[in-house]
DNA sequence: CCGCATCCGTTTCGATACTG
DNA sequence: CAGTATCGAAACGGATGCGG
């Protein structure tokens, strides 16, 4: 059964934490910035839900205006849960929680997902200025999403949207170490953990410009 | 006893939320982002925390350097909480939150504290460039603070920090209704929910500004 | 396998009472 | 005023089961 509980607050701010500050809700909504998931995505990417706690949230959302559920056409017939434009509006939010998180300690271990590390390395290279323009491939987890620079906005797609300059394929914790030491690169590649294709250099320039944005 | 509770999640957000995504942590920031409080200011403004949890809430937010513990010089002897610079920082979640939150429909009931309303009458007056100059003094709970608008910047300090224009003395409520409906104004000076002095006009004018903005 | 629903032990929360 | 102590209620987390 879903939440209910309320701050009783005129506050703005109040009144939007008693919608998505129930815990793991904005981390729903966090897996949900790049495109729409599916339950078990969901569950996959957060490690530590429960399932029926999952259910309950997407609930919850749902019926808040947040998250949509849709079902696919056939033959999928399998459904996908996205942010409805209310729940994209999430995103500055989440955007200035990220940039608070940040700088912390570089944090011990955890699990990290694909959207969590896209999304760090989304918001780093909007940061930076100095990034070049390009489009790449980034596949992990079995995904693909398309990374494209172009007149200076910096966008992230889910799927293979367009040819890629260059492309990597690798896991979100080996792709996460890279954006803080893009030296690593050429290890990654030898030890396996990566494997990269096409403009090679193009994919170094990227790595680095995150990384002097983060320092 | 504090909660120690955490989502073993590398991704900022995650780890941010690690830190301000408990129950009532946010809302005790926003109730330090205008100035140093007591522990029964906290509890007065945040109707329905209980003071066991508003206890856990300081400690824990204390020990992860968002808010600090300040023993107030004699003769006062009494101690009060404020946010660290790192707490601080955490303006901008708040903001975000808030103008997300202010989208929603206009609220039905509940309470207001006068930090609440003041930090959302700072908001729209910040967003809105035609906002009158002037110094204002708001004097709401026994308490009061000083509006000063110069030179395009806007601040809200506590106490009386120079000499105002004009002076309201209200509600919380009565305030924030003003703050949709500046009109009213004269309705609650003459029954007595609010009293004005000095430059009436020009904290008409400033009523105004924030529900010109608002809309 | 996916998308839940049910059950159950543990943690957290909320209300009230109480103390220095 | 500034918290502590206690206790029932709610929320959470994990395991299991079940229909498609």
């Amino acid at each position: 059964m879903p939440t209910t509980r309320s701050y009783n607050d005129l506050c703005p701010i109040a009144r939007a934490l008693d919608v998505v500050g129930e815990r793991w809700a904005l981390l729903v909504v966090r897996e949900l910035l790049l495109g729409p998931q599916r339950f078990s995505d969901l569950r996959d990417a957060l490690p530590g839900v429960s399932s029926n706690l999952l259910t309950d949230r997407l609930r919850e959302l749902e019926a808040r205006g947040v998250v949509r559920r849709r079902v696919l056409p056939p033959p999928a017939g399998s459904s996908v849960y996205e942010l409805t434009d209310r729940g994209g509006r999430l995103e500055p939010v989440l955007d200035a929680l990220g940039e608070w998180g940040a700088t912390e300690s570089p944090a011990a271990d955890g699990s990290l997902s694909a959207t969590a590390v896209l999304l760090f390395l989304r918001g780093s290279l909007r940061a930076h200025p100095a990034a070049p323009s390009g489009t790449f491939r980034l596949r992990l987890e079995n995904r693909a999403w398309t990374l494209v620079r172009r007149d200076g906005v910096l966008e992230i797609e889910p799927g293979d949207t367009e040819a890629a300059d260059a492309e990597i394929r690798t896991d979100p914790i080996t792709l996460n170490a890279l954006l803080f030491d893009p030296d690593g690169l050429d290890a990654a590649v030898a030890t396996g953990d990566a494997e990269i294709e096409g403009d090679v250099d193009a994919l170094r320039r990227l790595l680095t410009a995150v990384a002097l944005g983060g320092s």
